[in-house]
DNA sequence: CGCCTTTGACCAGCGC
DNA sequence: GCGCTGGTCAAAGGCG
């Protein structure tokens, strides 16, 4: 079962140092968290709304979910761009511990986009983003600063009034795991029937490169949607090294589904183990949700 | 035909 | 005020 992680600010850093600390360790190196400080959703804080239990039934596999309430939390990743404080402390201890990316800052907390909503952020594994039951349409993707993944915008397609979001990225720190923010609730039910695959647009394998280019100041990405590559699994190793312990929990509760991978589309399942060359397009994978849905609705 | 993804454009918040 | 960035819109086209 998903680990469903509540917790207030005055817990943030005890958790923190419990989620990404005390796994297996790496040595006292500190990593180049140049992109790590300004990226790092899952250390996001704090709060507990009823998101919770709503979100918790629907993810039977291994999570790490980090509920957050927006209003005292900056939400937004940019809030830590350019802290250097948090750069600073962005290693990992001798013990595997890591101790950067505690996102409070007061000064910042206040701020407000208008997106301010409850917030529930989720640490999959790429099995696991199939768990999801409800339907989701993307209507965007963005290029990250500080990522070398996008971040796919996904609104539920249940029901035309729902206002309820969801974002989508992969983890540059361990690519195995992909965070989910989702914003707002559900206004309806669960779907009894998942929305057809109607039009989802598969990978071409003659999809160019992902490439970031500036286009009259704005940056813009040529998505390089898919790239079902199956390359050499050695890099799982590196995705392993930096692995929490928590983490380590959820690779063994997701071992447990490794039959239904079976089953999954080919493409799926190339998104795993070729972090330097898979360039962070997982929107396939979140098509398959829908195949796995449906195999969750039949069980 | 309906729903989907893709993707460039647009918009708003924030820092300088 | 300007530029950067993240989030959203909407047109185009694909799939069942």
């Amino acid at each position: 079962m998903g680990e469903v992680v509540y917790m207030d600010e005055g817990d943030l850093e005890a958790i923190v140092r419990g989620y990404s600390g005390s796994g297996e360790s790496s040595g006292g190196s500190c990593l180049p968290f140049e992109a790590a400080s300004s990226y790092e959703p899952e250390m996001e804080t704090t709060g507990l709304d009823e998101l919770g239990e709503l979100y918790k039934p629907f993810y039977p596999f291994s999570t790490q979910t980090i509920l957050t309430s927006s209003v005292s939390v900056p939400e937004d990743s940019r809030s830590f761009r350019d802290d250097k404080e948090q750069r600073r402390h962005g290693c990992l201890l001798s013990n595997g511990s890591r101790v950067d990316h505690v996102r409070i800052t007061e000064s910042k907390s206040k701020k407000s986009k208008k997106n301010q909503q409850k917030r529930v952020v989720e640490q999959v594994k790429e099995e696991n983003l199939l768990s999801d039951a409800w339907a989701w349409r993307k209507y965007g993707q963005k290029p990250i600063k500080g990522s070398p993944y996008p971040r796919s915008y996904y609104r539920c397609s249940s029901s035309k009034g729902c206002l309820a979001r969801k974002q989508v990225e992969r983890n540059p720190q361990n690519p195995e795991k992909f965070t989910i923010t989702y914003t707002n609730e559900h206004n309806h039910e669960l779907p009894t029937r998942r929305n057809s695959l109607a039009g989802s647009t598969r990978a071409k394998s003659s999809q160019p490169k992902p490439s970031i280019t500036k286009k009259s100041g704005k940056q813009v990405v040529s998505s390089p949607t898919s790239n079902p590559v199956i390359t050499s699994p050695d890099e799982s190793s590196v995705a392993v090294q930096d692995m929490g312990i928590s983490e380590m929990s959820t690779y063994q509760a997701t071992e447990e589904i490794e039959g239904m991978s079976t089953s999954l589309p080919s493409d799926l399942l190339s998104g795993i183990g070729n972090f330097p060359s898979f360039t962070g397009d997982f929107d396939e994978l979140l098509n398959s949700q829908e195949f796995l849905n449906g195999y969750l609705w039949n069980y």
